[in-house]
DNA sequence: AGCCTATAAAGAATATTATTCTGTTAATAT
DNA sequence: ATATTAACAGAATAATATTCTTTATAGGCT
């Protein structure tokens, strides 16, 4: 076992089964659910907050709302050292950019990014990446509809 | 403007910027940040649920927590027709896959899975993606580190 | 066995919130 | 001018969160 260090039981998965796919559950719900005091509900939730087995509550908002309908995939080839992703923090602190992952076999990094179009995407990668001087090259691939997009992860069951 | 259709105000994207970061904090402490009655940003944020501006409420949980740790990005092509998407929906009912993106340019698909390693992902690959008949091949990216991860969107400022 | 400690949870009491309802105001249209 | 509508405040009450105390259970130790 690898989550020992955790040391979550069924209890945990069903608070966090109820949770990840509702965040603004409220305890006495929780409580209802899964049969338990109120009280009992919180100390484990805070308990979760404090190993960080949960990191944060988010709330997805409609992309489209907000204008930001362009997402894009773009490989970026970098000079960095190795074990050295300065280049990656220099990324990651765009807002524009939601993910930044360092990829093996390439000495690069896969980045995701939500601009309002093509105009947009391409102000931010003269604004913003072109300042990033360990960057050699980039590839970008365009988004046409996205089918699915979650980070729900696979909740053991309660068997 | 092409938010015409949602019709934000600024007191609309406070709400949506405190909420975006903590989904759950309470209408209260909304409406002390925004100097406003409860109930007015109660009546707000239902509107929001309503036009489809706030899509869900999610909990965020460590992967590590769960035995989560490895993260892949697999370029899919498929014979698909064009229009016809059966591949991403097949792909995007895996409860492994978090994302499923129809790209330009390959008739193909950018899928993000996780998995506790590499041995579940061979066999995600060998028991699930196998199934789908019309994937014609696969190209597998592994990601070594993820240094940022968000869906956090860029919300016009209050100026 | 007997004792100690730690952990988990129930239950009760109180502080906070959520939620509903009513009334007011302001903007817009008729 | 007068409806009409939308947005909000404020008050009342229903529901929750949170804290504290008590009880139960399991493990380790002498």
């Amino acid at each position: 076992m690898n989550n020992s260090e955790y040391n979550l039981d069924q209890t945990d998965y069903a608070i966090l089964r109820l949770m990840q796919e509702n965040a603004r559950i409220s305890n006495a719900d929780i409580a209802r659910e899964v049969g338990m005091a109120p009280s009992a509900i919180l100390e484990r939730i805070k308990k979760l907050e404090q190993k960080e087995v949960i990191l944060q509550y988010r709330t997805k908002i409609n992309p489209a709302a907000l204008d930001q309908t362009l997402l894009s995939f773009i490989f970026i080839r970098a000079a960095d050292g190795i074990g050295c992703a300065t280049t990656g923090q220099a990324l990651a602190a765009i807002p524009e950019v939601q993910e930044v992952h360092d990829i093996a076999g390439d000495d690069g990094y896969l980045v995701k990014v939500r601009t309002a179009d093509s105009a947009g995407l391409v102000t931010l990668m003269r604004e913003s990446f072109a300042k990033i001087p360990s960057i050699i090259s980039t590839r970008t691939t365009i988004v046409l509809e996205t089918v699915k997009e979650e980070q729900q992860l696979v909740i053991p069951d309660s068997n």
